[in-house]
Formats: structure tokens, C-alpha cells, sequence
DNA sequence: CACTTCGACGGGCAAATACTCACAAAGCCT
DNA sequence: AGGCTTTGTGAGTATTTGCCCGTCGAAGTG
């Protein structure tokens, strides 16, 4: 017999441990506990409470889900988000939108469901294509859908994945799309956008937005902003170079997710990114083109939420 | 994404592991859990249940009981095991499943966790069929999971408690059934059986196995071998008046533990029953009826392993 | 199309559980 | 020894949880 095998510590971890497991495992109540042991119930409470705080027990949750709960948890820790929420991988489709957009649609619906008036705004992208795409038709015109930014190039062509509308289509709410194009042609033409009254309270509803969705853009050749055509290959080298990782609603930043201080960002007519805002900022983003990007948007705090995927979040955690 | 993945009951069951890891593992209340998951407080604790019925919900103490450490070294000592545990019994239901089964999952975790290929072998019952059931879903196609007896009788009904087919799906591993029904009809029968390539095959497999796990039924009517219907009325006085007290895997055995030389041991298909080999043979057996059984099996060298409850091991130190 | 059945929902309530507080016993320092 | 801190205890109370039950809507049925 060891030293400190019956000192009174251990013999009382012992009881907590006998009465975690009548507890926990066989299911008593915390009277029949105290009747078995021969304690009072106010006793057993504090051996289970007592049990629970040594971490003599364990609990696990045996579901993909609880995969993703650990990963959700473990990413807001790391990264002081406000919320995270992380859907399972299809192992052969990692990156499918439709799982991700099913859980920002569920994210939005919450807030629609809310029978005072909220204002939403929205960036651009497949993703939160997708994500309205999720969302049931509901009736909603108490809420105001604001698209933070602009939905065409300077040439007047419409871009593509605007969600803005849709959106607002889908519920029936009224919204406000960014009455500006994507990029000005050079920032003296975008200060005196700026100035109009409808980008002024365009970009005022942005910042009270109670929920905002955003997509986060790659900055290689895959960039989504070089493919639809918002920059120049040209550019694109330019911006790598000064050491851009990526995007969110065309305001590029680097590895640290410090918006670059540079002449593309200049021509950004897009609403202001407020860095780390009390109000929820979420990104929908997943796959592994975007890992740099989204990263760097985390550890910069540009958004105090994330919605990715189990892949995705596996791998910012690891890097 | 696959079919199953969204229909509604799929939903439900991943909200209920999401209530569920809320609750046990981050420790919210069913309120927060409701408000976190936008529905009333009444659906999360529904939810919450649901986890808990649904067998999602897993929990394990951690921590060596005094006693039951004290009675599992008696044990050891008494009977020269070389492992043993006994886990704490709750005096209202002593012989209840849960506790050992989770404890031989526990050692079946261990032995699946390693790297190299391991080859575990399984006997039935109502024991094993609730370990498997406590072990986590985990990815180890690396491993060998062999049957050490048959699944189906004479007319080729299966029996249930097969443990071996639930354990390989639940890891991902490759799984050897035992080709064999669990009785011949007659010694010459199974003398032709035993030389087919496959049974050959699956034996050398249980013999090279690196941990085996079998439940030991007791001889009286209660037994599991009479009321699974292996054996008839007539069969089980004839086994008595032999002096057969319990059986492993189908193979009836005497109070000193001997396989009983006999007509019915001859209809026996199942693996052959190495006395005290080196490897890990561990009985997962509980229960005043077992007793008898049990002892014998211990005595007999027949396992060298045994996990219990410590109602159970109380009375095997005391007779 | 009306009717029945079934399951889910949420209100309400009683049981179970967690927390607070005042006090007493035990260890500890001077 | 005496005062001090620490630790456990029981009583009382607030919070949380489990469950019953009436209601409602969807799906099935004649």
C-alpha cells in the first residue's frame, strides 16, 4: 500500500469518483447517491460536483458533429471569434458549398426570424450565393438587406454572385444595394462618390448592420476578384507583391490581416471593414485555396465569426 | 453529398448531438441551449434526451476506485491473471452491463489505437454486444476483427449478440465472420467443415489474435446458450449430469475448468479454446448466475484476463 | 374533401439540482 | 494555548430540469 493511497484526499476523490459514476453511468439521483454512500444529499451533490471539476469524468459525444463542435470551440479560442461554426466534411467533396451555406443560411434565418426590424448586410460571392440559396422563403419586411458593396464593374456590367438580392427577393424586405461601382477609377473620382447622399447612408445602414455575411477571396490566379474580372493580372502581381493573402469584400490584406495600404485599396468604393466590431462580421469560407486568406482574415480580426468546414478547420488549426 | 445526409431525421439526430455537446461537454443550460440553437427550451431538453437515448452520448469515469483496484489485484493475485479490472457496482443493480462494458471498450480502445495491424477476436452475448456499443466510432482499417464462433444455427437463423460485425463497421476494419454454424449435427459433420480453406483460416486467425474478448454463459436455465436455443432442455440436464457449470464460445466446461469431454463439446464449431495462452483472453462477464461460470473459467486457466463488476468480484474472492 | 392519426411543440408544474451562507471542525502558525 | 485560515457541513433558496398534457399541423385514409 502506497503512502498516500488513504490520505484523506484521495479517499474523498474516490468517493467523488464512486458517486460520478453512480451518477453519470447507472443514473442515480443525487438522493439515491446520498442513501447508497451514506451521506447527506447536499454531500453527494458536491462528490458528483466535485467529480466533474477533477475531471474524473468524461464525456464524449460519439457523433460527426461532435467532431466539428471541438474544432468550432478550439478555432474561437484561438482566434477570439464571437462565434464559429464548423459542418462536416464530405471527405470526397471537402469543399462543397452546400454544407457551409446551409449552416450560414440557418446563421441568417435566426436573425430574419426576429420580429423587430434588423438590418443585414451582405458581401459578395458563391458562397453566400449559395447561402441565400439555403434559406426558406419567409416574410420578413420589418428587415432591411444592405449589400456592402458595389455589383458593378466601371464599365456598368452586373456582377455575378450578387446575394443582395436574392436575398431580399426571398424575404420580401426591402434592401439597399451598394449604388456604386465595385472600383473607382482612381481615388479622386472615389471621394467624390463618397459624397453622395445614397453611398452615405448606404454605408451608415452597413455599419449598424446587425448581421453581416461575408465571403473571404484568395489572392493567387484562382482569385475570385481576377476571375471576375475586378483586377488585371497585372495588378494581381502588383498586390501579391506588396504581400496580399486576401480579400473580403474587395479590400485586400495581408498575411496579418492588416488592410494594405496601397493604390487597389484606394480605388475600393466598397463600405468600410470595420476591424473587429462588437457586431457579428462572419465569414463563409471554406477550402484550401482560401487557408492563407482566411487566416490572415482571423488573426487580423477583420471578422469576428466563421463559418467554414471540418476540413478547413482542421487545417487553420494546424497551420 | 449522399442521400441520407440531409433527410430529416439525419437533421435531428446531428441537432441532438449539437444539444447534447452543449450540455454535457460545454456545460451550457438547456435555456442557452435552446437560444444558441433557436428553438423553445422544451425542444433543447428533447434534444438533449434524445442524445442521451440515442447512445450519443458517452461517459467514462477516470479514476482508479481504491476498492475496486484492491479487489481486481486480489483477483489477479488469487487466480494469476495478468490483467483484470473491476468496475464500481451500483448496490441497486449490481449486475448491470453498462459499467463493464464501458470498461472493456476501454481496453478494446487501447489494443485499436496502435499503429500496427492488431488481430481481435470476439466471442457473443448480450456483454460484448453492449461493449462494442460503447466504444467510439474510429478509423482503423488497419486492424483484423475475427469472429471466434459461429453466427447462426443448425437451420441457419443468426443469432443475435453477434459482436463482430457491429465492432468492424464501427471501425472501418475488415471483418472475418466464422464460417461455421455455432453446432455440427454430429462429430463427422464437423470434422468436414474444419477443412474448408476459410475455416482453417479464420481459426489460425483467433489463434494469432493479439486480444480476445468473450462472454461465459452459465449452465443453468437461465442460461444464455438454452434460452438463444442452442441447446435443448434434454441437452442441458445431460451437460449437468456431466458436472458442466459454464461455457465460453459454445465450449462447455466443468467446475475446475476443463472442457468436458462430450458429445455436445464434439458438435462445437467454434475456435478452439487455447488454456492460458500468452495472449490476452479476456472474459467480460458480471452477474450472481454467472458466478459459478466464471470462477471455473478462472481456475481453469481458461482466460487470463477478466473484467467485472465489484458485486461480482466480491463474491468470487469470498467462495 | 373531411376525418383520423401521429408526432412535435410549448405552457406549466413538480422534482431535482446548484448555489449561498453561516457555522463548526481540523490544521497551522505564532 | 490561542487565534487564524482552510475545509467541510447542513439549511435554505434559486435555478434548472423532467414530464404531463392540451394544441396544432402534417401526413395518411376512406
Amino acid at each position: 500500500m502506497n503512502a498516500g493511497r488513504f490520505s484523506p484526499d484521495a479517499v474523498r476523490l474516490d468517493d467523488a469518483a464512486r458517486a460520478g459514476w453512480l451518477y453519470y453511468v447507472a443514473g442515480n439521483t443525487q438522493d439515491e447517491i446520498a442513501r447508497k454512500l451514506g451521506v447527506s444529499r447536499q454531500s453527494a451533490q458536491r462528490l458528483v460536483a466535485m467529480a466533474v471539476s477533477e475531471k474524473l469524468i468524461k464525456v464524449r459525444v460519439d457523433h460527426p458533429i461532435a467532431r466539428c463542435m471541438d474544432l468550432a470551440g478550439a478555432l474561437s479560442d484561438r482566434f477570439g471569434l464571437a462565434s464559429c461554426e464548423v459542418v462536416p466534411s464530405d471527405p470526397d467533396a471537402p469543399d462543397l458549398l452546400t454544407g457551409i451555406a446551409i449552416a450560414a443560411a440557418a446563421e441568417l434565418e435566426r436573425t430574419l426570424k426576429s420580429p423587430e426590424r434588423r438590418i443585414v448586410s451582405l458581401g459578395t460571392g458563391r458562397a453566400l450565393k449559395a447561402t441565400v440559396e439555403q434559406l426558406p422563403r419567409m416574410s420578413c419586411p420589418q428587415h432591411v438587406i444592405v449589400s456592402r458593396l458595389g455589383n458593378m464593374m466601371q464599365d456598368g456590367s452586373a456582377s455575378p454572385y450578387n446575394a443582395t438580392i436574392s436575398l431580399a427577393e426571398r424575404i420580401g424586405a426591402p434592401h439597399y444595394p451598394y449604388p456604386l461601382p465595385v472600383l473607382a477609377r482612381h481615388p479622386a473620382e472615389l471621394s467624390a462618390m463618397r459624397n453622395q447622399e445614397a453611398v452615405q447612408n448606404t454605408i451608415r445602414l452597413c455599419e449598424r448592420a446587425d448581421l453581416s455575411l461575408v465571403g473571404i477571396g484568395q489572392m493567387d490566379r484562382s482569385a475570385p476578384m481576377f476571375l471576375d474580372g475586378f483586377a488585371s493580372a497585372a495588378e494581381m502581381d502588383e498586390l501579391a507583391a506588396l504581400g496580399a493573402v486576401g480579400e473580403i469584400t474587395s479590400w485586400v490584406y495581408d498575411r496579418e490581416g492588416r488592410i494594405i495600404d496601397c493604390a487597389f485599396n484606394e480605388r475600393v468604393a466598397s463600405a468600410p471593414l470595420p476591424r473587429a466590431g462588437e457586431r457579428p462580421m462572419i465569414a463563409v469560407a471554406t477550402g484550401e485555396a482560401k487557408l492563407p486568406a482566411i487566416r490572415a482574415a482571423l488573426v487580423g480580426h477583420l471578422v469576428n465569426g466563421l463559418i467554414t468546414s471540418e476540413a478547413t478547420a482542421e487545417r487553420l488549426l494546424a497551420g
